[in-house]
DNA sequence: GAGTACGGTGAGAGCGCTCTCAATGCCGAG
DNA sequence: CTCGGCATTGAGAGCGCTCTCACCGTACTC
């Protein structure tokens, strides 16, 4: 069994470098190439990527930080969409993924993967306003792709979704189907994403000439923190609830019912996410839907991009968003019983 | 900044050879070991895992297969309970971790790993029969530790449970209860873990010299496949069932109820895996906990032992499980209404 | 004083690979 | 018949690191 290109070329009689030659697809004669073919399927050779990364400073390997706390990782549809879709696009283009959760300190992971050496880039989620991970990677010379970004990564490489316009979109709707007295349950207070939903909603609401005083509840992306937020938003008399994701609707649509309010009547509902349960609820749920998994692969797109062409500076990449309209917002049309 | 030995080795005014000592841990004097380790400090160097790994052959970075669908991978509680395990037992080794998914074919996988060569070895998981994935890891020279394990894996190295021993200790714990009609929903048959529950459970009853004709259903591992069993062990008039997971146990649990019968009063109930939600339910589900993220966690420490000390040949590791009795087996004792 | 031992250090080879550069052989052109 | 040009190949350097080996100076022995 060949080990090294050393044992190929002796087999085959020919050199080193030219069985580099045929690997990497050189100039060679047509002779000498099936010769070494031959030889190296007849040792089951494979080339070390260590050597080979050594000397081209390319391993085609890329990290992927996922650094959440595992149970929210395996928990949150979004980052196995997430996963999903990059190491699709990864193994689309013959590429390693490398994996780091976040079973230690940010710093102590940032150290790791810096050190590593074996890495050509890294894919890495910025979900919060501080992060001293992001802020590293970001800072050091291995090329980085952010998914989501914070109002500071505005010269760094990302993919995200323009989270105001998904927002105002949302309004807009609700407005179109003549609600006026729009309320929003916030995502967690600090986050980008949270922030510029809220942003989105604001502006849309000033837009449309409507008021928010006392509309705007925080929350904290989670079904509980939907459901408290209720009281306070029917106190406001809402005509419709813009929750800033779908577990936190969730929460929002419990809450209603049990006050006694009929969906989609008395009250509009818009969750955010599209995750799968949005489509099963009662009524079914109209929401945004992001398309994590494709996050995921422009992101490793967009990896691939700056590795085979880093002179050209960082991109940024702001994906579509698409408002699902479903019985939440609008009564079920077609044959249907009165209520 | 220091990109190589060699420049810290310059700056701090000793040979290469020196800075690597004090690196690694070599002989240095005190006062050189605290020049160099300042000198590395100020540069901010970081040692090439690359250039490392490819005169030790050891790069620090372990491989992580879990070639399922990405859908059940982070659907099914157990393989984010592996990994967490697996990643903090890693962490602790200061390891890097390499995953794969089942994004492309178990062949094209196989090869990719194979051909890393930056790998000092890899787990994964052994759940299917006929897996190439498997075969071919365990055939090549790179040091492989299975999670579960095929009969003809006896001389792999493995984390696995004693699946028949736990079976027995359920089949024994109903026995105890004075329980005679006990059915047994398997797991999807083919399967190691299926077949050794299986069989774990005929001996236990043979043991007993209880009868078993007519008392076995297929199931699948799934909730619906857990249902639909009932019908055919009510019939044969089970006084108890052993469910081969806690997702068709909670189906069983619902068809026993459609049809009437009060657990543990008419029909005592089993499961396996002891997840989040068997707790929850209704009565709580006695089951079997084997402890999934420390399987994980024991599989890295194999490997790490594999690693240090190759000649000791392969390892088998069987971990304890453990009978959770719950209110499905037991009638709730203490203060309590009578029903 | 010569011999031995030993902690500390540097020089240099070499891990498996790529890549540059020069050498070779063969072609048609002059 | 000589020469430039081209396709093909090999020799060798070197990527950043570890590790062996030889060497140095000091200390200790007899």
């Amino acid at each position: 069994m060949a080990r090294t290109l050393e044992d190929v070329a002796k087999v085959s009689g020919v050199s080193r470098a030219t069985v580099s030659r045929v690997i990497n697809g050189g100039p060679v004669s047509e002779e000498t190439r099936r010769k070494v073919i031959e030889a190296i399927e007849g040792t089951n050779y494979r080339p070390n990527l260590a050597a080979r990364g050594l000397v081209t400073g390319r391993t085609g390997v890329v990290g992927v930080v996922l650094h959440v706390d595992p149970w929210v990782l395996f928990q949150d549809p979004y980052f196995s969409n997430l996963l999903h879709g990059i190491a699709d696009a990864l193994a689309e283009e013959q590429k390693g993924m490398m994996l780091w959760l976040g079973s230690r300190t940010k710093e102590e992971t940032l150290d790791q993967i810096l050190g590593m050496g074996l890495l050509d880039g890294v894919i890495v989620t910025a979900d919060l306003f501080e992060d001293p991970l992001v802020d590293g990677l970001v800072a050091s010379t291995l090329p980085t792709v952010l998914v989501g970004h914070r109002r500071s990564d505005g010269d760094a490489s990302y993919v995200d979704i323009d989270q105001a316009a998904a927002a105002t979109m949302v309004v807009e709707h609700l407005v179109s189907l003549g609600r006026t007295r729009i309320g929003h349950v916030t995502g967690r207070r600090g986050t980008p994403a949270a922030e510029d939903r809220l942003t989105g909603y604001l502006d849309a609401m000033a837009a449309a000439g409507l008021p928010t005083d006392g509309l705007v509840v925080d929350g904290e992306y989670t079904e509980p923190s939907g459901e408290a937020a209720v009281e306070r938003l029917v106190a406001a008399d809402v005509d419709a609830v813009f929750a800033a994701n779908d577990a936190s609707a969730r929460g929002v649509m419990a809450g209603l019912r049990r006050l006694g309010n009929v969906i989609p009547d008395d009250v509009a509902l818009v969750g955010f996410d599209d995750l799968p349960f949005a489509a099963d609820l009662d009524p079914p749920l109209t929401t945004v839907r992001q398309g994590v998994g494709f996050h995921g692969f422009e992101a490793a797109r967009l990896l691939k991009s700056l590795l085979d062409r880093p002179d050209d500076g960082s991109r940024r990449v702001l994906l579509p968003t698409e408002l699902v309209v479903r019985g939440s917002t609008v009564p079920a049309s077609g044959p249907t019983e009165e209520s």
